[in-house]
DNA sequence: TTGTAAGCGTTATCAA
DNA sequence: TTGATAACGCTTACAA
């Protein structure tokens, strides 16, 4: 066994199954047991392998098992952006949580930027390097025609329904959220409200502005008194909502946002001109990143249950890889749930609100 | 082709190289140069084989690939947590980018939570499944005596030296930022500090505790005028640092905190107890993640160029990958700048600050 | 320029 | 319980 070493090492090579099977005394075909199956080989004969891989440092090549096998354990999550957004790292280490402990990695990639990256991503998908794909707020990258879902690889969605029903996807209750966010304003006696918005054409964007929308209708109010700014849930175009806000001539005080960030990114504008939260206006965010309870104000918000969102994602994709078809729940329903921050309070009396709305703008 | 296709089809596998051979009429060999190297066939050929390969919508199998050509272009990114903290994200952002470019895909991992985690990472990088690995933070996790700087494979570390000098390292002035976060109170008046630390045995830890200390004999300072509160760079540590902050006899004003996270926390904290930023105490964070433009008051912080740390430990991994045996440059130095917020302000002269502490432990 | 064929390191079938 | 052996799909000498 300690020549089988040296002869290695001089090589400079890994030690590969026939290694250990000779250090073993025994063939391949035994080795490979041994270590797959420890209970259909002998007990004398385990304890030998074993010794010999511990000895020779032995760890199978992966790629030759995927090859034989035909499967990577390799799980790849596209995400909107790379690494951005809190929102969606409690959703991918809820992932990541999951897969690992079923033996799954992780591999995340983005399809913003160039089409190159989405080439790749694609390419990947269909050169059998994975096992599955769980794709967040239903991204769905087509590159030269071909897409993900067309390529007969298991693929849950999270977030957002993908285009083709059969696919699972993970939900939350995203229109009542918007209605809670709304009825919370509503409330505390604002009347009058701008809803800041995600992307437009997100599933999620599109259920929660009418969430919004219904709840308004149902309250008594006009179309006129919900003004839509557009944002793309980004601090950035938080704060340049913000600005949009400021030059309005008369200004809303309950403000729906359609994530955290935007509503941090806007109330920062604000407060920089001068406006006070939530003495002036009253914000909701949605999300419920950690930041929310350290801003100042703390952000009332709508709290994504994003461990689960990622775990229940990830059940429904191991349970599609290991039987491809028994017809998965379709759908997965979650829900958010309103957390009240110093972010929002009652509405200032219209008087007081007129008055200190002309004092600003002068 | 036509019928090629149609027999895919029925038996419902996947197009391999074998089956664009017979449609293009022409050898696996030529298959496989055509794709690989276009101009050592001929045109007529290459027209052909590009009809078949999109006809059959032909990928090449990776781990076929992997297994023959012994490798894989995938590089494993191991973070000290999964996808927490806006600064890795933006150092990973970087890396990606580049990595991308250049054709390989990364897999990010953490090592914290259960030890199966770490073996797994550990048996990815010896089952010859990565090309190389990136470290953030110096991490080297040993599993069974098995350290991934045993492993032979092309390796590259961010943000902190690993312990075999021979790695190469990108690393940022971190002593002579953190003096520069300790001179800038300094400068305002500032006499007393507080030092909110990051995780203890960090090499950005011990090296920027030290430039605090050295900085603060050099400007005439005493062992006692600088207290260190331990932190774990998290915003929830920062927040509990600033508990026991508010809990100290005499309270210091100048506050020198090690990462963004943790100023936040902090900040939020005292203001809760009715301190006021920058009025009765000043805080420096470290990192310059965007939230730190968002917050009330902004961050006054040392921005770490993260893009750039990431696209440099790229590079240097790309380096190694392509030729193992050049010596690569050992260490990458890049610089952190102080970009002064709204966190940082003149020192309260000493009576106001004594009255208005007497005031608050009432 | 093209084809033949060996072999990458496994696993799984089948026979002993 | 074990061993011999045939794939898995690709790349690359080497030969033609």
């Amino acid at each position: 066994m300690d020549r089988a070493k040296r002869v290695l090492r001089s090589e400079g090579r890994a030690a590969r199954i026939s290694d250990v099977a000779t250090a073993a005394g025994v063939s391949t075909a035994t080795v490979s047991r041994a270590l797959a199956f420890p209970d259909r080989v002998s007990e004398a004969t385990r304890l030998r392998v074993l010794e010999a891989v511990r000895e020779l440092n032995y760890t199978p090549n992966e790629a030759a098992r995927a090859l034989r096998v035909g499967a990577t354990r390799m799980i790849l999550v596209i995400s909107p952006y790379l690494y951005s957004g809190a929102f969606f790292n409690g959703v991918i280490n809820g992932l990541d949580a999951e897969l690992a402990s079923a033996g799954y990695t992780m591999i995340v990639g983005s399809v913003d930027g160039p089409i190159e990256k989405a080439r790749r991503l694609v390419d990947l998908v269909y050169s059998r390097q994975l096992d599955g794909v769980v794709v967040l707020t239903g991204v769905d990258p087509v590159v030269e025609g071909r897409s993900l879902l067309d390529a007969e690889i298991p693929i849950v969605s999270i977030c957002s329904p993908m285009s083709k029903p059969s696919v699972p996807a993970v939900l939350i209750d995203d229109e009542e959220c918007a209605r809670k966010q709304f009825r919370h304003l509503f409330a505390l006696g604002h009347r009058r409200f701008v809803y800041l918005s995600g992307a437009d054409q997100h599933y999620s964007e599109i259920v929660r502005y009418r969430g919004v929308r219904k709840e308004a209708r149902a309250s008594g109010l006009g179309e006129a008194d919900v003004i839509r700014l557009a944002g793309l849930y980004t601090l950035e175009s938080g704060a340049e909502a913000g600005r949009r806000y400021l030059q309005l001539a008369d200004r809303p005080t309950g403000i729906v946002c359609a994530s955290d960030e935007m509503a941090i990114g806007f109330i920062k504008t604000v407060s920089e001109a001068g406006l006070r939260v939530p003495r002036d206006l009253s914000v909701v965010g949605f999300d419920g990143i950690p930041f929310t309870r350290y801003y100042e104000p703390s952000l009332t918000t709508i709290v994504q249950p994003q461990a689960a969102l990622g775990a229940r994602g990830a059940e429904a994709l191991l349970t599609l890889i290991r039987d491809p078809l028994a017809l998965p729940t379709p759908r997965i329903g979650l829900r958010g749930e309103l957390r009240i921050g110093g972010s929002t309070g009652p509405a200032p009396p219209a008087a007081v609100h007129r008055q200190r709305q002309a004092l600003l703008s002068s």
